[in-house]
RNA sequence: GGAGAGGUGGCAGAGUGGUCGAAUGCGCCGCACUCGAAAUGCGGUUUACCGGCAACGGUAACGUGGGUUCGAAUCCCACCCUCUCCGCCA
């Protein structure tokens, strides 16, 4: 969420932010709303304080036994109320508007962020170690891994498309990433372990930047209903024996069904996170912190889910874009003057387990135009998958700013300063997406047997497993 | 799910229709005392928004949203959350 005060004091900054993000000037039309939100609110107020003034005279006339000047003052009091309602509705309005228009535009781009339009205009900053040379042609993971326990097709006949049903030590294997990463960054990084929900609710996701304007990409529940409504209705049919198959009377209860659900309360709505960054950080959501607390460091192991809605046809084979994954996340909350310092840090600690997996890797500085929504600066890293012969993105690490903390209303008290209160700067990060870099060790582990080595980092937690091999 | 209690400032905790934005304690900041520290004393200390260069003035907020009233932390309604007990249960 933009600061409209900066706004107005800058709108030609801002504008050319919003350039650089391929987006048209907005700051003009924001000002506009501003201009009429904040008369709004001044009459607003000219006409309470009128009120309170008027009622403290009552209160005193009363006190005195002066009845007849608290009821003339009373009448006066009277008139003027007619006239706020409309007042006060009319700067709710204006307010709203603002508000609706603000959060809808994404964080701009730091100064230091390359001018681009999309992914090809990315700048590599650098490389970590060399490609295997194999001597024989590597497969890809969606044809070497079935027959090691990735198992597609009963994942798909349990819940479609982009769900995978991991057996034995392939899902062994999986799970020892996952600790394996928790560990590094508890143990080396100074992250706190956290386990997190996976649902939450609207302002969860809303102060992560997840809402209003990216609902779709993520999965919702939205099923509980009344239950004795629906035992009671259920008791009727039974009750009805034989003429239960009646279709009206089938047509009937589904309707009565399908209203019992759109009747639910909002607050029977749950998000599932589509990462735990958005769990992590609004861990702290309306909070007021105190300086000492900071840097704050979380960790969790978690899973994510993702409708994909925008993904049709990408990646349909294998295991890189599921609808439900693990991802080991680092969130990072800090002091403004610390943000860019601790994304450094927070590259490295991702780094790290590509680096001890012996991965090879890219980093790169994302354009302004492929940063997400509430990123002001973004480095993904990328790493070398040689059955598909490319580089792809494992881990994504973002500095959103202050850019999530007004959204969520995170601040911390400045030590030393009495008055002064300044929005937190939050960080998220993924250290690493698990099933991807699965993906990463199928694939560059792969022997021509069509079996998979275990990376020496994991042996600790595979109990004596070096190698997946294909079942018998 | 049932019964009861409760949600107030950074924290603890008073306050039950009118100078209550809110006593008190803790914490924090400043000053005094001290060689220094502790202890003590004195003063200060919620947040957001609107107006103002500023000093300052105004408005709002006592879980959330409605309502009653000239006036609500205080009364009424709904919802959310926490705690205790009971029930059910992975």
């Amino acid at each position: 969420m933009h600061d409209i005060r900066l706004i107005r004091e800058n709108p030609e900054g801002f504008d050319a932010g919003l350039a650089r993000r391929g987006l048209e000037p907005l700051a003009r039309a924001l000002i506009v709303l501003d201009e009429e939100r904040r008369a709004a609110t001044t009459a607003v107020q000219v006409a309470q304080s009128r009120r309170n003034e008027a009622s403290k005279l009552i209160g005193a006339a009363m006190a005195k036994g002066d009845r007849d000047t608290a009821e003339a003052v009373k009448a006066e009091v009277a008139a003027l109320k007619d006239s706020m309602p409309a007042l006060e509705a009319r700067a709710d309005d204006m307010a709203a508007k603002l508000k609706a228009a603000l959060e809808i535009i994404p964080n701009l781009p730091a100064d230091d962020v390359p001018h681009g339009m999309g992914e090809e205009e990315n700048v590599e900053v650098s490389r970590w170690g060399t490609a295997r040379e194999f001597d024989f042609t590597p497969k890809e993971h969606a044809d070497l891994a079935p027959a090691l326990g990735m198992d597609f097709e009963t994942g798909a006949r349990l819940s479609g498309a982009r769900f995978t049903f991991l057996r034995g030590d392939m899902a062994r294997l999986h799970r020892a990433l996952g600790q394996f990463m928790l560990d590094v960054q508890t143990r080396e990084h100074g992250y706190e372990e956290s386990n997190p929900p996976v649902l939450v609710g609207d302002d969860a996701m809303y102060g992560t930047d997840k809402l209003p304007k990216f609902g779709n990409d993520s999965f919702q529940t939205n099923l509980t209903y009344d239950d004795e409504r629906l035992k009671a209705q259920y008791f009727e049919w039974a009750q009805a024996g034989g003429d239960v198959a009646e279709p009206e009377q089938i047509a009937q209860a589904a309707v009565e069904i399908s209203q019992l659900r759109r009747r639910q309360k909002d607050t029977d709505r749950r998000w599932l996170i589509p990462t735990s960054e958005v769990s992590l950080t609004a861990s702290v959501m309306g909070e007021l912190l105190d300086e000492s607390a900071l840097p704050m460091r979380l960790t969790a192991l978690t899973l994510c889910f993702r409708s994909e809605a925008g993904a049709a046809g990408r990646d349909t084979r294998g295991f890189i874009r599921q609808h439900q994954f693990e991802k080991c996340e680092l969130v990072s909350i800090v002091r403004p003057e610390d943000s860019e310092a601790e994304h450094q840090r927070m590259v490295r600690a991702a780094e790290t387990i590509l680096e001890r997996l012996d991965l090879p890797y890219r980093k790169l500085l994302l354009c302004t135009g492929d940063m997400g929504f509430g990123a002001r600066k973004t480095y993904d890293l990328e790493v070398w998958l040689p059955g598909q012969g490319a580089y792809r993105e494992i881990s994504s690490c973002s500095n959103t700013g202050e850019f999530q903390a007004r959204r969520m209303n995170t601040r911390y008290r400045v030590a030393g300063e009495q008055k002064k209160t300044e929005f937190v700067h939050t960080l998220n990060g993924s250290g690493l997406a698990v099933g991807r870099t699965l993906v990463a060790v199928i694939e560059n582990y792969q022997n021509a047997d069509g079996t998979v080595t275990v990376p020496d980092a994991l042996l600790p937690y595979m109990g004596g497993v070096t190698r997946l091999e294909p079942a018998k």
